[in-house]
DNA sequence: GTCTCGATGTATCGACTCGATATATCTGAA
DNA sequence: TTCAGATATATCGAGTCGATACATCGAGAC
C-alpha cells in the first residue's frame, strides 16, 4: 500500500524522495512511517510502471524532464552539470511527478475492496484519501472497517475472559487495554459514519 | 521480536507450532498476529541456536487446553498400526520445549534496552512478560515508553497544527484520532507507572 | 578562513515478515 | 460414505525494515 500513499501525495504536488518520506511520517502519523529501504524501491517500481516520472529541477521550478539513463555515471554527470550551470541547491534531487497512468492507478488502489486483507495501516491511508472516493464508496469503507473492528472486539473480549485466570496482571493489562483501544476506534468510526450519512442526506435535499 | 514471544510462551508449557500461533494471536491481540511464514522459520532459528528442542510426543496431559489432547496417543497408535516403523506422528506434530539456553536468551531479549528501536508491538510484548523483569527494569520499561509516547504526541500535535489548513477533513480526522489514541495510551501508561510505584513502596515497607 | 557537525539526499544490503499456496491428516455432520 | 473444515507443517516470492554507505549543504565554533 506504499504505492497508494506515494501517489496520493504526488497528486497534490511533485516531490522528491526525502520530502516524501517526511510527509508520510508526519501527515499519517507514526502508523505509516516508512523506511528508505522500501520507499526508493517503491518509487522505482512506480517509475517502471509509468505511474510517475522524474523531473530534473526542484518542485517550484519549471521542470525540464530528462530521459533517465539509469546509469550511475550518468546521474553524476547530470548532477555536475546542474551544479555548474544552475547555482540551485539541487543536491542530486530526483523530483517525482505523477502521470495520467499514475492517476488511474491511484483510483484503482484506493477503491480496491479486498476487505479481507485490510490492515490498520491501509485503512488509515484509504480514509485519509477518502476525499477522492464517491460518497457510497466512502460509506462502504467505513462500514467494512466497523464490521472488522466489531469482530476484533468480540475476539479480544473472548480472549480476555479466557485469560482472566491464566494470565498475570501484566498480560491482562495489555489485553484489556487493547480491548479498550478497539472500543475507542469503533465509536470514532461510528461518529464518522453518522457525519457521512448526514452529509449524504444534505446532498439529496438540495442538489 | 518473534523469538521473544515464542520463548515466553514456551516458558509456560511446551507447544507445537499451530497451537503457538493460536496463542500468539489471541493472547497478544491483533497487534501481534503471526503468519506461518515467519513462525516456522523462527522456530527453526531457535532450534538451530539451541534455545528450543523438539520432543517426540505431545504436551503432557496437564498442559493441553484445546480438546485434541486425549486423542494424541491414540492417533500415534493408530498411525503405527497402519504404517510399521515410523517414529513420527502422522500429523507431523513437532512439539517444542524451551532449553536452559532458551531461558537465558529470553531474559536477554526481554531486558534489551535499545530504546531507540522500540516499536509498539515489541513494547506490548515486553509488557506482557513484565512479570519476568525486576521491579526497576519494569519501571524503566514503562518510563521509556511514556517518554516515547510524549515525544510522539508532540510531533502529532505539530502535524495537526501544520495541516489544519492544508489537509481536508478526512486526513485531518485521521491525524486527530491518532493524536487522541496517543493521549489515551499515555494516560494508560501513567496509571501503570503509579501502580508500579505503589507496589514498590509496599515492598519497601514490609520486606 | 576553515573545520566540524548535523541535516539533507539517494541508494543498497541482509534479515525478517507476510499472504498465498501446497500437502496431508483428522473430525464430524450430511 | 463422502466431503467440508479444522489441524498441522512447510516453502515461496514480494515487500518492508533498520543499518549502513556515501556525498553535499548550512551554520556555528574557533
Amino acid at each position: 500500500m506504499l504505492e497508494l500513499a506515494i501517489l496520493g501525495l504526488l497528486k497534490e504536488q511533485e516531490l522528491h524522495g526525502y520530502e516524501l518520506k517526511k510527509r508520510l511520517s508526519d501527515t499519517f502519523g507514526p502508523m505509516s512511517r516508512v523506511s528508505f529501504g522500501s520507499l526508493y524501491p517503491a518509487l522505482r517500481r512506480l517509475e517502471k510502471a509509468g505511474a510517475v516520472e522524474v523531473t530534473e529541477a526542484g518542485p517550484s521550478a519549471a521542470a525540464v524532464s530528462i530521459p533517465t539513463t539509469g546509469s550511475l555515471s550518468g546521474e553524476r554527470a547530470a548532477y555536475r552539470a546542474r551544479r555548474a550551470g544552475g547555482g540551485h541547491d539541487s543536491r542530486g534531487r530526483k523530483v517525482y511527478r505523477i502521470t495520467p497512468e499514475g492517476q488511474a492507478l491511484f483510483e484503482k488502489l484506493l477503491a480496491a475492496e479486498d476487505a479481507s486483507a485490510e490492515d490498520d495501516r491501509s485503512f488509515q491511508l484509504r480514509l485519509a484519501f477518502a476525499r477522492h472516493l464517491a460518497a457510497d464508496q466512502r460509506l462502504g469503507l467505513l462500514e467494512r472497517r466497523r464490521a472488522q473492528l466489531i469482530e476484533r472486539l468480540a475476539r479480544a473480549r473472548t480472549a480476555v475472559r479466557a485469560g482472566r485466570e491464566r494470565l498475570d496482571s501484566y498480560a491482562r493489562a495489555v489485553a484489556e487495554h487493547s480491548t479498550e483501544a478497539t472500543e475507542h476506534d469503533i465509536s470514532w468510526i461510528e461518529r464518522l459514519i453518522e457525519v457521512e450519512r448526514s452529509d449524504q442526506l444534505e446532498r439529496e435535499l438540495k442538489p
